[in-house]
DNA sequence: TCGAAAGGGTTACATTATAACATTACTTGC
DNA sequence: GCAAGTAATGTTATAATGTAACCCTTTCGA
């Protein structure tokens, strides 16, 4: 995984975001959901569920269903993505400005980076159009190498 | 899950490719792998790891390891493919034909139909390319509803 | 025909995820 | 403020998915 600047920055602009879409829809972010998030954030690879019920020791008396809870109540939010080829959760770095986001995982250092580019999601719908297939949602994972690991090797 | 027109011609057609091809690249398409990729065809929808232990029955005194061996062997060799957002395999079909293919799934009769055209294919490339990401591989998976179901509901 | 390599049997276990029900905490209308 | 309803969490148990490890059998090539 490769530094960021001030990880930090990432963190707190993550949960002030979640604080903000949460009071917006009127949902209770709680302790637990925001020490979830907090956690999935830690850095900017995926978390699986349960190094993070791991991570949470004792807090909480933390049980799977305390987490796959959170993670549920994140996701609904859109304040984590899931990454299925990976049965892992990753933070989602600009919440509620998407539909169709799309991961670019790396193999080598496990960062997951999102995206959310035109292109690609107006190719998904119009060759699903074609085939008169209505989306509902899409799990688009590349994995690969990016472009640091690519230097380093 | 929409009848096609005469189902035995598609399984039958994918064993036979599938003998061509292990032939071709000289493995060995065992009684076992025979036997699983005929259940993985046995309809258009995905097929879950224990489901087709359980439809094997006591053939092969099958037993977890038996299906996940015969599912790698299948995956390695292009004739299934493993759907992530389901934890479920689906036969190839059109194997050896394709790189990156892509799936659209139904969430109501939950067929399977299997794509691989080049505008999807290429915009994702370009994305990655235009972020230095190399990619090896592309989950695409796309939930909603088939043509059939749209009009039956 | 012998030895190496691949395939498969078997047991046990690891990992991922959820059901079901009890309890606690919030919130809303009065 | 308080009762009643709803949402959140605690707790136990178990389901669902997937793999490690070890040993025996089969196949294939020299």
């Amino acid at each position: 995984m490769h530094l960021c600047h001030e990880h930090e920055v990432c963190v707190e602009t993550a949960l002030a975001t979640a604080d903000q879409i949460c009071e917006e829809r009127g949902v209770r972010f709680t302790d637990i959901r925001r020490r979830v998030l907090e956690l999935v954030w830690e850095n900017h690879g995926s978390a699986k569920a349960y190094d993070l019920l791991e991570r949470l020791g004792g807090e909480y008396s933390a049980k799977p269903p305390t987490v796959y809870r959170a993670l549920e109540f994140l996701q609904e939010n859109g304040l984590v993505h899931k990454i299925n080829s990976l049965n892992a959760y990753v933070g989602c770095s600009h919440p509620l400005q998407h539909k169709d986001c799309f991961f670019l995982i790396c193999s080598r250092c496990n960062e997951v980076q999102e995206c959310c580019t035109e292109p690609v999601a107006n190719a998904v719908w119009q060759m699903a159009a074609k085939r008169h297939f209505k989306p509902r949602h899409t799990t688009l994972e590349i994995e690969g190498q990016c472009q640091q690991c690519q230097v380093q090797n």
